[in-house]
DNA sequence: CTGAAAGCGCTTACAG
DNA sequence: CTGAAAGCGCTTACAG
């Protein structure tokens, strides 16, 4: 059934058919704007028709530029780095461009910005940085300073908008305030917040959106319902259990990633409470241990693999303008997030004597 | 400090510096065996003197060949296939006929044989399978029908071998039978294991290198100590809980993945038990959770990057030959494996009253 | 054992 | 607005 000695369908007969020149199909094909409509619409008919795929080798070859982009990584936070993986390949297979993408562990006592300067010198002309590195300013400095363009996934650090650096995030503080507002909704008045590292934006974006919901709910958020954890699992425990040996402990526990919250879900076993029953426990991320853990937990869908193929799709644009001396200027993609409702929440089991006063409206 | 502007050498310009054709430096770099040693050392001499590496693009387009080969998942079982991919871009990169690589996932309800057959009719020359899909024999006999050559990362089925059907795996069973040793050594006598699903290969394995370690050892493997479980986190849970609710409990529990082995540590604190003081558990894989999880797990590192990256390199090959209509023979690659000792194994706190035999001798 | 010629599928100047 | 010519870097026949 399979017939693979079918060579597939060239330029030379997509021209043929449409009675045209290859010129003209490769004017169609790459979207140069002086063509003729209705030659257009020939062409075009002829591409379907055919199911024609441009010949990227060809195409690489001809024009003398190949695009490639390296991917730095410390720390692949368990799951992050295998969807942002997925979301590469998807990108540099279905493109235009392909490009080739150069994977890159930093390890832990690596001089970051020293391993990116010798991916650039290899030869790759764009960076895809997923956090942690991504909140490293001297690494974007020097980066910067090289005149390579960079791509930053999920993470949007602050300061002035550099000429050469990229984003694609979702919009951490909305959902975390989505979040915050669905605990509250559940009837949830003492809620904790577990921090990430305040040295990503993220991190700080999601205490935000939390604070935010809180105040905007008119709910105090009691200073020892707030404690710092550095995204580990480790870290997790011990903010968990900080939090739940407290006299008034709170009847929900949202972690700002999703290792945290597990971790939290453990400690709360380990202290014979039930999961959501006695305490509801939420993340950020929806990694694999949200779903690896029992009860499965209710978190924040990020699209990594999706933020990842924008992020190389940016990075190729801008390489290609580069390259043909056009002035390239930086683009900040936000994209949705959702809330995914798994096992690990629920409303508290005893409501609170005192009711949040009645302007403690949630919903305007 | 980066010129860019500087074009990487080619062939001609090899050919010059070595006074020869660049025909002659082709059959060089494809190590065609004619060429005089003379002549080829000269041509090494200038491919070396000008760091010449050749134009990829250019070879595909000539040789009219292109390669690719697909991915298919299901159940990318945690940072499972975050390492198989970092393993493939790898090798796809690092290679002579590089290779496009498609992902696809498989979704739950699909069926894997359609899946796989639309992966081939796409014009993709070959496939990866990790498990559990490399377990599927029904998925394999497809596949060997199309024709197609196929590699099998982590996992050997049973049965004769296949002529398309190649395996990357580490030695399950001598690699189980290293850590109950281990077990064993330190002092433990009543063992449990939770075995992974039967219908794939390495988990059999793996109980079997379980089972010969303890007889070897004289020690006898009550029924009751050996559960069932399927990999997940969830089945983890359930046979932790039936082996620690046992009259005489296990003082060790040795799970066949990490994700099993986290989910005993976890119902361990819930019982009040301290790991490793009260209870040893080890895993298999050294995926994410292994060092997510507090404490951190003993287990079996499979360098699973450098498997999925050498199942790339013996397509790629097959694929070359297949179509230059030579005979193909399946490999079957056995990589070596690490027992990697953390924080979740000690010797036992009760040495049991009754010592085992003097007969049991640990390592002859 | 080595090389001159033609071609892979596309694009970049250049004409018209 | 469209096309004929030359070339990207490599390889496949074919000579010698």
């Amino acid at each position: 059934m399979l017939t693979r000695t079918t060579l597939p369908p060239t330029m030379k007969a997509v021209a043929q058919l449409a009675g045209v020149s290859t010129m003209t199909v490769s004017r169609v094909v790459n979207g140069v704007e002086v063509v003729r409509p209705d030659t257009v619409a020939r062409v075009r008919a002829a591409i379907e028709q055919l199911n024609y795929r441009p010949n990227t080798s060809a195409r690489m070859l001809a024009v003398q530029e190949q695009v490639g982009v390296g991917v730095l990584y410390s720390n692949p936070s368990g799951g992050y780095l295998g969807e942002i993986l997925v979301g590469l390949l998807e990108g540099s297979g279905h493109q235009q461009m392909p490009a080739r993408v150069v994977l890159d562990k930093c390890p832990p006592g690596a001089s970051e910005v020293e391993r990116a300067t010798e991916l650039i010198a290899s030869g790759l002309q764009g960076l895809v940085l997923p956090p942690p590195l991504s909140d490293n300013a001297e690494l974007l400095d020097a980066v910067e300073a090289a005149g390579t363009p960079v791509a930053l996934v999920a993470s949007r650090p602050p300061g002035p908008q550099r000429d050469l650096v990229s984003t694609v995030t979702v919009d951490d503080a909305a959902a975390a305030q989505e979040m915050t507002r669905h605990l509250i909704g559940l009837g949830h008045r003492r809620i904790a917040f577990i921090r990430g590292p305040l040295s990503q934006a993220a991190s700080r974006h999601r205490l935000e959106g939390f604070q935010r919901a809180m105040a905007a709910a008119g709910l105090a958020v009691a200073p020892e319902l707030v404690v710092d954890g550095d995204f580990t699992y480790r870290s997790g425990l011990d903010a968990a259990e900080r939090l739940l040996a407290q006299a008034q402990a709170p009847t929900a526990i949202f972690a700002a990633n999703d290792d945290m919250a597990a971790a939290s879900v453990a400690v709360a076993h380990q202290r014979g409470l039930h999961v959501p029953g006695d305490l509801s426990v939420v993340g950020f991320d929806d990694t694999a241990i949200a779903t690896t853990v029992w009860p499965e937990l209710t978190t924040i869908r990020q699209p990594i693999a999706e933020m990842s193929c924008r992020a190389l799709q940016i990075l190729v644009e801008q390489i290609h303008d580069q390259v043909n001396r056009h002035l390239i200027s930086p683009e900040n993609v936000v994209l949705g997030h959702t809330l995914v409702r798994r096992q690990s929440d629920a409303p508290p089991r005893v409501r609170p004597a005192v009711r949040a006063s009645p302007s403690a409206v949630l919903d305007p």
